[in-house]
DNA sequence: GCAAAAATACCGTGTAATCGGTATTCCGCG
DNA sequence: CGCGGAATACCGATTACACGGTATTTTTGC
């Protein structure tokens, strides 16, 4: 069965290389092709596809912002992440956004190829010049309360007992709850849980 | 140029299994066996293999001391982990102790030989069932209808739109929720996201 | 020491979740 | 044919959640 492929990419001499690189595979079927990150949102809802490639720097809707929609709206779409950048910051929001993987753009195609394949058998993927620094302070961006709070909260528990467990306010819980879902653009206790094991704030 | 690689493996019969399956592969070649972690550790120091398969439960000194320990004195040695436990904290664990990869030992050997061709070109790899753990047995008890239900849940759906999405009542979907959660003995959205996870009814 | 960040706390509103009970329809299996 | 599991659906009650805004205190960093 072909892997079903979509590419969003901005740099049309880019993409259209990309493009003819991608159908020398012959199992792979390539579904759509984005300019745009709103482009790449609605061609990945609509296609469904079995991978999504996405450049981070795309117009109208960073690569960033598209992971993070399409992790809450299409969950089975695996996205993998391509950019210049390999520094810990991008490569750890892509990964946290939703990524399954992340290539540069210094690599050569085969990597791509490689990265496809693995992603797809459901492991994750991470390209060498991508620093491994990346998978450890996963997250960086929440305070040490927050992280307190999301893994309590990942654990089953409710507000009022994190708060009778940090002796708090169930207030101060909802507060911190609110903050912690603008911070990652999350707004579900599943989505929360879900982020708090990829980040191992807490085991399953 | 062959792959040098040293085997970390406590228990004899699955050792030498495994070193008999290693031999097959032509650019492998085998440069130790360590049955504790102290001799994983001397042998590592001592040859510099390029890769160090390391099993986590070892006597005398376990995967992660010897990762940790490697990681400081032998960087340049791959070291890939390999365990039975496949939760989060023991992969965050072995990971942030240096290892370049981490394989289940429910995987294929094909698993292996893909993660060691992977480590050695500097890539990680965490294996699938690594990121979603296949317990599918465990959610047997649960209806077709109702893995649907939770599998959505999991997803970060409320009630009302995963009615949407299956065309039924939301008072169905309640129900259904309810007859999950009674027959898990599961009580919270986080509790039940992270049964989804754990079965693979839903990827991370 | 002063400004920024973090942690604390409250009000209010509308929606969602959890749990109680009950009931109908459909379908396969002995 | 009848039984039971599965899926469907509703009423009602209480608690929790999500989101808006605001505000104080404490901690941290330059």
């Amino acid at each position: 069965m072909a892997i079903r492929i979509a590419l969003a990419e901005d740099q049309r001499l880019v993409r259209e290389a990309m493009v003819a690189l991608l159908s020398r595979e012959p199992d792979f079927e390539l579904v759509g092709q984005a300019a745009t990150g709103r482009e790449a949102t609605e061609i990945a809802l609509r296609e469904r596809p079995d991978v999504l490639l996405l450049d981070i720097s795309m117009p109208e809707g960073s690569g960033l912002e598209v992971a993070r929609a399409l992790h809450e709206q299409a969950p089975e779409v695996r996205m993998l992440a391509l950019s210049v950048h390999t520094d810990a910051a991008s490569v750890q929001g892509m990964m946290k956004a939703g990524a399954m993987g992340y290539v540069d753009k210094f690599s050569a195609f085969d990597e791509l190829v490689r990265a496809i394949r693995t992603v797809m058998r459901g492991a994750c993927y991470l390209a060498p010049q991508v620093t491994r620094e990346a998978l450890e302070e996963a997250a960086s961006e929440l305070t040490a309360r927050e992280r307190e709070i999301i893994a309590l909260l990942a654990e089953g528990r409710h507000s009022p007992q994190i708060a009778e467990a940090l002796s708090i306010s169930p207030a101060t819980v909802e507060t911190h709850r609110r903050n912690i879902m603008r911070k990652l653009g999350l707004h579900s206790v599943a989505a929360l849980t879900r982020y708090a094991v990829r980040s191992g704030l807490t085991s399953l």
